[in-house]
DNA sequence: GATGAATGAGGCTTCATTCAT
DNA sequence: CATGAATGAAGCCTCATTCAT
């Protein structure tokens, strides 16, 4: 099998293009990383080099500036979330489940695939930085908390139609599952930061306790005690 | 002699006085102003100074650099709730309200004092520079946050205690108020700046629903629809 | 005469003031010094500062970029010479003068002011750098040499009709003046840079040459030998 | 054994040598054009390569430096013309023309060979940077001006000791060639480039026209009119 | 040889801080 | 005290040069 000839070993030659095609997502996972620890003001791109293991120039070859790095590190993971949004969106809409159980399962998926992860820190970061990259924060707010949102409305719209829920106000409703995740985001990025180890807030108990809450708060006065609110998992 | 020596008149010197007296705290407004709207890195000394009607220089015979003022920020306004917090927290705890009255009443009496004023500002300030300034943040979270969250989860336990509200996690009820008040806050700070002016959220509204949700999440099942729960006046 | 009260001292108040007024022209004529010793690119902002006596800061008080102060340099010079022009301009074209005695005085008055000063630094620059600066090789050429050129082409053709010249190709004959300017200000700044002391072109004796075969050139032949022709000063 | 080996097969050997041995003057050419267009030191060593159809680390194969790359644009044109020039020079020098048919043939001859083609932007190059690379400004003097200098300044003494030419400054009389010939290469490559394509010189009649007064300037007063002065085409 | 990804010294520019007036 | 001109450390970015493939 002589197939091999004068062209170089596909090995090779394709070890500084693997890594060439590496580099800018190398490069992206630090700066998101470094920029959610310290904001964009405040980090170096030559720390977001270091930690990407290149040197300063090697990241103006994939970026033209610091404030596109950061665009690109948003719009990035932006793309990647995009997809599990849209699979998540059909998966429930489309379901037969009680409204409660698409509100319960709706956080505890947001929590399985984002929330413990480190694509929390691109919501935290989006938010810092909303009045210095307003373009950014449009962005966001238009492709993940719009379409979010108006997905949790209709679930809540629905659960009220069908007489699970209590009537109430379907539109701002909605806040009780935004400010929870946020709060959450917030916690694990900033206010968690202060204070010991200990006392730290327990994520898993934090979204029982507050879907038992709201849960509670969105069903009807009649409603016997829905099974299994407490449950997490 | 009428006038002609080279003292400042009485008058003009009083005058100076006063204003000199008003200088710092003329500074840390226009320094809290910017370092809501534009971040600590952001905002240039020389703005500062701008904004409070003096030239860099003087800021500096007050803050000895721009951390301190920051610092100063914080702190002074710090003080100032602190005052506030704790009369509230005694007119509170003393009363004889149910524990739901006292939570409604808790958030609203937020709104009024913190929620609808530039101190709003602070919070987000704290959070969004948290890691920059630990210090600051643990301050905040030791001289704000816990004080209040204790406060809250006594009230919610007595609740529990009295049978007003359902067995339920006392210790991450609390959340429940601190995250509808943190959603708020970066709602009016960073989330609320994108998009139109329309679909901007209104915040008496915003209260009014999760209060109205929170209370009938923490709601013993066999209580009756308490009377007043949709007022916020 | 008590005058003087609480105000400060014209002198004391004043030494900052004048140094602030004079720093733009110091700081005009450093980077003209070096603009023409080096170029454009080679010239470092921090070496027009300190042949300024100044730090590399406060040659940013003054000029907001390194290109900025290049369009200043050229600017403000060809202003001061623009003055000068006009003058030279009606003193010439309204006097009595033979054509001849015209041209010689333009091209004796042009050494004079501009030819034997710093001034010819201009033209090299703007010369060396309309590539890269080609709005202000267009506004030299606007202000400085289309204007130049029109007197020049009228004294040429007014001396055609009165007979003293040969009919000749009256617009393009100007650029025997221009030329001669054009070599003497390169060889000042470029050409004669290289090669000993010895063996460099000695500017008056040059303009003299070259007035004398210009004037020999341009007079009609039967004029008899114009008397003055080999003067120069 | 047809081919098979991992030897590129003759005839492509023999074109990449071809091409190779012509690689130096590809790039030497491509950095001719650009060092004159944009000067060297905004000349990216990365355009030209890419005009010469290379890579960047091909170019550093060849010249180990940008400089040496510059040095080298220099000295191979250079020595391009030395042969023509020396050509030139003895062609002239034996003839029997008349002085003033010499000066209009060398003047002539210069922008056939020279004046019309890429070569000008030599000069222009060597006069723009003549103080980053003094070297070379004094190589061009010695090798190129020097002696066309010498040359044409020993045709003028002739002109003059023949009776033809007015007595006058030998010297410097040549500088009304030089000057010709410099204002049309920084018209062409500086000067001329400001402006509408309306109103640019046109070589030829400007050749003509300073030839006509140059001569007519040069000429003994008693001289007759000669018959070919304004000829050029 | 040829490539082009990687490097890092060096230049421009900003801005907190100082200090003479 | 107040001012604002001056400073210079520090950060972003460019680009000549190197070198593994």
């Amino acid at each position: 099998m002589p197939a091999s000839s004068d062209t170089p070993s596909p090995t090779a030659a394709g070890k500084r293009a693997r890594r060439k095609d590496a580099r800018p997502s190398e490069l992206l996972d630090a700066a998101l990383e470094l920029f959610v620890e310290k904001g964009f003001a405040a980090t170096k791109v030559e720390a977001v080099a270091a930690r990407a293991g290149v040197s300063k120039g090697t990241l103006f070859l994939y970026f033209p500036s610091k404030a596109d790095l950061f665009r690109a590190v948003v719009q990035e993971n932006l793309a990647a979330r995009f997809a599990d949004w849209n699979t998540e969106y059909e998966a429930m809409d489309g379901g037969s489940d009680s409204a409660a159980d698409m509100l319960r399962h709706a956080l505890q998926s947001w929590w399985t695939r984002v929330g413990s992860t480190k694509l929390t820190g691109l919501t935290k970061l989006v938010i810092s930085e909303a009045q210095n990259f307003p373009e950014l924060a449009a962005c966001y707010h238009a492709e993940v908390v719009q379409p979010s949102q108006q997905l949790l409305r209709r679930v809540i719209q629905r659960g009220i139609d069908r007489g699970e829920f209590r009537p109430l106000d379907a539109e701002y409703a909605v806040y009780s599952v935004t400010s929870t995740i946020l709060y959450l985001v917030m916690q694990k990025h900033a206010i968690g930061l202060v204070g010991p180890a200990s006392g730290q807030l327990m994520p898993e108990r934090y979204i029982a306790s507050q879907l038992d809450i709201i849960l509670h708060g969105l069903l009807g006065p009649a409603q016997g005690p829905p099974s299994r609110i407490p449950a997490l998992s």
